[in-house]
DNA sequence: CTTGAAAATGTACGTCG
DNA sequence: CGACGTACATTTTCAAG
């Protein structure tokens, strides 16, 4: 993962697909003013470099049976650490765990498709510790995308 | 935005698209058994529907520049939330924000070059009330797509 | 990085169940 | 109406310069 510096038209080209990440290479490189072949040889670099990591549709959630997600603040021992990951692991619902600083340990986004579903889910770590959720009523800015310095 | 109910092959064509977005109607259709322009159609759908809200490369934010990532809760009284979500759209290196239960108003999801950026970037809502953040120290999930029931 | 040709894909339309 | 097959435009890929 040799950490090449990205130049403008690199730059260019990574800002486009984080709004469309389906567009052509033809059309990428209309954009930016290079010929095909170049502009896919550029993406392909990038993938092989890490920078681009992948292309995800964004599905509303709502629409394929999950209307709630929170964030849950895990407050837990070190020494259980492996054995909450491996949990987190295998459940599906859980879409986000990082590990931070501060009183808690984890933080994780989840959906569920009801607040029950929900309540189970936060159950599953009654035995590791402590835990406080925060149901999201409504979001007010999502799926932005990283700013890119030209 | 009528609520079209899912058949078993819009979820497989949702799942695919879920793990690479950019795989071609041709492929689509080849994984479900599918014609092109049948798999087209459907996707074509899928967007109208709102269901398919968008498709974005995922980028590393370490390599364009983002090493730090937190969580910013924040608490606010409800007059100040116009003001606040104000505040949130003018900086690009907040990438979510959601109103939630609980003590806190919001949770903010940012990047930051560095740290003394990120500070900057908390103490711009401090005339609002109190922030508690948390710093990521390493990522053990991300971008795990949605569980889409067969 | 560009050009140019061959293969694959995307799209539009006619047709069938 | 939804899916297919054909026909044609566009895109992808690969070679060569």
């Amino acid at each position: 993962m040799t950490n090449r510096p990205l130049d403008r038209l690199d730059k260019r080209l990574l800002a486009q697909l984080q709004v469309d990440a389906r567009l052509s290479f033809a059309e990428l490189g209309r954009r930016v003013g290079l010929s095909t072949p170049a502009t896919a040889e550029r993406i392909r670099k990038l993938e092989e470099h890490g920078v681009l990591r992948g292309y995800r549709a964004e599905l509303d959630s709502h629409s394929i049976g999950y209307p709630v997600t929170a964030f849950i603040r895990l407050y837990v021992p070190a020494e259980s650490y492996p054995r909450v990951l491996a949990v987190i692991e295998g459940m599906p619902e859980i879409r986000e765990a990082h590990h931070v600083t501060g009183e808690a340990s984890f933080v994780l986004k989840a959906v569920a498709p009801s607040l029950i579903a929900l309540e189970t889910l936060i159950s599953s770590f009654d035995s590791f510790g402590k835990t406080e959720t925060s149901i999201v009523l409504s979001t007010r800015l999502a799926a932005r995308g990283l700013p890119i310095n030209p």
